[in-house]
DNA sequence: GCTGCGATTATC
DNA sequence: ATAATCGCAGCG
């Protein structure tokens, strides 16, 4: 069942736990979401658009939830978040990790640029547990940036998997965001 | 215009 | 532990 409007428009902390075991579902790949971490504008110096700083690139975390914002890191990667809440609210959920579900073939491709076979000294393991390797894998890119999840290219699936137990801890390399790198908004299984 | 740096990763 | 690599935000 592909997930709604109403799944994205709550509370942000919620729709991150609710993530966990969801199916992420681009072109004809696959993936099952096994770490995030929340970022809350209002209240969390972690976050791009932290006091309403809203600029070219921070202006999709604007948007009412259901959309995908996407941004260059280190000049090499990308991340993917999904917005979370209302309109102008600015908060979202980065993906951290997925774990392959369908079409594995074609994430080795896109991460290696060559078959399975051939690149049969990386394991399956380290192909999409991080934010930048996961994007690469599913070939996320800045022209998803402002995407909708309502749409045909990039949705989330309910297909009833079970989390049987959330883990939950600080966030990872945010050491500038001074009272918000205790915030335990990372959360994983 | 300039500058410093980052919600990372692969490799040493 | 460190290089790779560039868009962005802040400043002026």
């Amino acid at each position: 069942m592909k997930l709604d409007k109403s799944f994205y428009t709550r509370d942000t902390l919620e729709v991150a736990q609710d993530l966990l075991g969801k199916v992420l579902v681009c072109n004809d790949i696959k993936v099952r979401i096994r770490e995030v971490e929340a970022y809350i504008g209002a209240i969390d110096k972690a976050a791009h658009c932290y006091g309403q700083r809203r600029t070219k690139r921070t202006e999709v975390m604007f948007y009412e939830g259901g959309h995908v914002y996407v941004y260059m890191i280190y000049g090499m990667y990308y991340c993917m978040n999904i917005v979370t809440g209302n309109a102008d609210e600015g908060s979202g959920v980065l993906l951290r990790g997925v774990e392959p579900v369908g079409n594995i073939d074609a994430m080795f491709v896109n991460r290696y640029g060559i078959s399975r076979e051939i690149a049969s000294k990386y394991q399956i393991k380290n192909l999409c547990n991080g934010p930048g390797k996961l994007t690469k894998a599913l070939n996320i890119t800045k022209k998803d940036n402002g995407r909708s999840l309502l749409g045909e290219r990039l949705y989330l699936e309910d297909d009833h998997f079970v989390v049987k137990q959330i883990q939950k801890g600080k966030r990872i390399n945010i050491d500038y965001a001074e009272e918000a790198v205790d915030f335990e908004w990372r959360y994983y299984y």
